[in-house]
DNA sequence: GAATAATCAGAATTAGAACTCTTAATCTGA
DNA sequence: TCAGATTAAGAGTTCTAATTCTGATTATTC
């Protein structure tokens, strides 16, 4: 991306994410055409191109955005203490409710960065890396917060693994929205709040002692 | 799809179907081009659409068949009391045993069809079916062996929900593979299983007594 | 072993979307 | 105000991959 000189162009890249933004909602990156872009923004082609090397650049860019301001976001919440620390319940619960409104209000693009095809280059790397820089705030939280018996035997596997259900399980609603339940529904949260927290909670031997080995399928 | 009158038709129907399977190992249905599958198979384009309206209903059949197979061998897996009984862990275990070989072996087509562009036609919805016959399945045989303070409170909720991030952390990870865990790591069905039922388990009240509301993010 | 139907071959066509390129307009600084 | 730099227009080009089409080839039937 070339770097706008002037104001006219300035805030024309704008116009271009923003309604890049908007088309999201209906369509993928593939389906996003610069024709189309460059019409809803009233401008031209040539505009389009003297800003932006290609459409891949372009779509680079517009995810870089997105996890740039992300990943500040992160950041300042945990170094403003807004994390509730009285109970491990109450910091998931916040995790999650952070976590699904974020995902609520960027559906369209974190859509159509799930599905943008990736032959060698693995475009999804960015985002990835936001679940690890969640995860790796969390981490110490979590610990400090569960009963010592729980802690000691693998918890922070679990915890890892408990934050990839998670946003697994987000990605899959945003991506085909499987239902039951959907990233708008008003029960999302308290269920996947009390799954994780839950599955975090318990202690390997639970699952030792009820899990016998069960015949291959 | 135009049935096959003659022998060698029919022989290359399958190898245009098998051709395809393996290469959605490496590409998904944009990159899956038919002038490559028709090198492959020593075939031809005419070949390929004397038989098929065209690639969407190629793709369309490919799914369909995975679809059918699988929800037959569901069926016959609980027509023949394949499923062990004597614990929710261990019917916990052998579902997830099953899902996760299933994702293993056609992890190929899974991917493809995840991320298949769908505008208007959802074409992810014959394998939602699947996920929904599943839980239709399972559901009374968890309720059952569920303790009855537990079945009691929005059981079928929560093994509902349970599916639906069992499958949700599945596809993600064979959509993206963003880690820890990968859906060929040797842990990943123990942890799958641990987690789920261990949330099957729970009662909502676990939850209300644990989390008090905490200030929105 | 013709006659007819089914299938295959594969060059040529089409279509859609990214991208180029040349000319025109607009801005900026002196 | 005007010369040079930056930006915008947008018709035209290119590229890619699906699809069409017509003449062979191979199977089937009587």
């Amino acid at each position: 991306m070339r770097p706008a000189q002037q104001l006219r162009s300035r805030k024309l890249i704008v116009e271009f994410f923003n309604e890049a933004l908007a088309l999201l909602k209906d369509v993928d990156f593939d389906g996003l055409s610069i024709d189309t872009l460059c019409e809803r923004t009233s401008s031209t082609i040539g505009a389009f191109y003297s800003r932006f090397e290609n459409k891949e650049a372009f779509v680079d860019a517009l995810q870089l955005i997105l996890v740039r301001a992300t990943r500040q976001r992160i950041e300042a919440d945990y170094a403003t203490n807004a994390a509730p620390t009285d109970s491990l319940e109450s910091f998931i619960g916040w995790i999650v409710k952070g976590a699904i409104s974020w995902y609520r209000r960027n559906e369209g693009v974190i859509r159509a960065s799930l599905r943008r095809t990736n032959k060698e280059a693995d475009t999804w790397i960015p985002m990835r890396d936001l679940v690890g820089v969640q995860a790796a705030h969390a981490l110490p939280y979590i610990m400090r917060l569960l009963p010592s018996d729980a802690a000691a035997n693998g918890a922070e596997e679990r915890v890892r693994f408990a934050f990839q259900m998670l946003f697994g399980t987000m990605n899959n609603m945003v991506l085909i929205n499987p239902g039951p339940f959907g990233i708008h529904d008003p029960e999302t949260p308290r269920m996947l709040a009390s799954s994780i927290a839950q599955f975090i909670r318990s202690t390997p031997s639970d699952a030792k002692r009820r899990v016998p080995p069960s015949r291959a399928r």
